[in-house]
DNA sequence: TATGAATGAGGCTTCATTCAT
DNA sequence: AATGAATGAAGCCTCATTCAT
């Protein structure tokens, strides 16, 4: 590579700087989805792109780090908007409306989104601490009735993750939103006719 | 089994080689709920039993099959008593206590129970499909009113994981089980206060 | 086992012990025929008899064992028998028809005689030691024309092997001991026609 | 290809690819030879290279596939060397002189030859068939008397096996060549004197 | 910085052999 | 002596990671 070409080299190898860290995560989501953290290869995610294995670590310290960075984008991605959606909630079908709008929606852009997979992870984790402290509130300001915030929340996480399968699988995020709302809100009586 | 039989029939040769099954069945669930199925190793399995390496595969031929074994046992366990909950049934209110109790119970008699990892196996995919033909036929019988069966499926399974979980963490099976009947028969308005 | 059958027991037992080690040098020799010495497994050996694996210890200290046994047997008892011929020859024709006749007859009696599997064993090495000799006796006594014995006695190990291999595949031991005497008196111009 | 191009096309690199690639094919012949196929180990292979023991994966498959690259390498390389020998041939002892001479000369090339073990390999039985073909075709042409040619080739095969085996410890090719050939032409009394 | 071969720890599994029954 | 499960060394191979180019 002589002189002549540094300049314009230099400028293009930022771009792709930025397009190769794109590339593996890209990939990284689709191989850690099908195959889970464990079963996944990194082998597995640079053969998904036009690099070389040596490469991947010029981004990534090691698999468990791409790992972490995905799940810290996806986290950072929709926490905010969770967030925003139950604390501007002015009544109980607000919140649910809000929250589960929120997910279903984030989960219909992304096409890898919220996946089963590593539950316990931190961001995740603390995403579920956010939803029970943001229900506690809510029942401090008479939004939602008094009952044990623990549960609810476990609730509200089983059916949102089941639901998001069903996005997913293709079903209407608005759709889901209405049933899950439904179901909160009066239970089985409440649901839509079908 | 009287006791002159038990001797014979039970040489400690056959005593010892169904407890070492049980405990290769017992350390790989341990395993498996912790690493999940890619993560764990059949190290990991043996070094959690006073067996040898070899010892395992005089018991399973391989990994996969102990993973089967676990599954296969705990799905033909808790199928039928769920089944059976929800046929017996003759109202909305026995339709979920039966099957959330059902559920819960076990969980709290198995140490390890319904694991939240690969749930695409044969057998829990089994367990679901029947859980939606229980729901349509109690449609169909009047018990619950009509709906989309897949969705409400979908709540009943999210729901029911995610207090097993609490289960496991030790809160009481018969709490859980008003929680969440509680829940699909009116919404939040008619949960606990606590 | 009471004291009434013991008597019995113990000749029957006898009995066992000989037909027991039998049995095994017999299943040896299949199972090294077909899958050579590092190929066959002490289970596939014991596999191929109704015995148990413990019990092949009772009669021989290792897999290596066995396999000596088995080629100590099979040169045990065609050296003498090739010794036998090729002394008492008196013409170079004798010589060779006995030689040959002696090997290719023991072939067709022993199912899985003198294996291609290490030719380097003592007691093959011995038996090729003893050809070399009775060659350069018999060069001695005038019986073949004096020439490199080594030579002429790998040259008639090989052709005796490979036309042993034709006798195994079914070709039988006269017209054998004819083709292979009449090469090494003539050459090909003695052959006959066919 | 020239100077200029020569480094660039074998860059430090490739020229070492090319060395590993040969260091385990020149093991993996010793290892065979010594143990055989199922006795030797890839283990045993790498060790007698300066090599680590995934390496040994970058090259071939398995063992199984040093194995066949190596049989055909083998057989690759002497087939058509024989082949051209036999059916240039215009008399009887061209013949003889032409095959075993183009044998020894190669077993004397190549450290390693023409194994005894394995003689069952495709690519060996493809050289035993076209030996047989050339001998009927030299019949054909009158060049042979005629007589059984598989028997005729299967003593060529065991005369040229045997003292190609003679050459790897030191003898002479050409002599060899003489000794085996005035065998086939005129059986003991054509040998030389020695 | 990109490349891709080299590395070697570690996974799964087989098997000769031992040992309690 | 016969049995067959237990043992653990060792085999084959994969893969995360390093490193020379």
């Amino acid at each position: 590579m002589d002189a002549r070409q540094s300049y314009a080299a230099t400028s293009r190898r930022e771009l792709t700087k930025a397009q190769n860290r794109d590339a593996i995560l890209a990939a990284a989501r689709l191989v850690f989805a099908e195959l889970g953290f464990a079963g996944a290869t990194v082998r597995d995610i640079i053969r998904a792109t036009p690099l070389a294995s040596g490469t991947f670590y010029n981004y990534f310290k090691s698999k468990e780090e791409v790992y972490q960075a995905l799940r810290d984008e996806l986290a950072l991605a929709v926490r905010p908007r969770l967030r925003e959606a139950r604390l501007s909630a002015t009544s109980a079908e607000e919140f649910f409306v809000g929250a589960f709008r929120a997910l279903f929606q984030f989960v219909t852009e992304t096409e890898t989104a919220p996946e089963r997979f590593r539950m316990d992870s931190p961001q995740v984790l603390a995403g579920f601490a956010e939803l029970r402290q943001d229900i506690e509130a809510a029942m401090a300001r008479g939004l939602l009735p008094v009952t044990d915030a623990a549960l609810l929340s476990a609730a509200l996480i089983g059916v949102g993750f089941e639901l998001a399968e069903q996005v997913k699988a293709g079903a209407g995020a608005e759709e889901m939103t209405r049933f899950a709302t439904a179901l909160f809100l009066g239970g089985i009586g409440a649901l839509p006719k079908s």
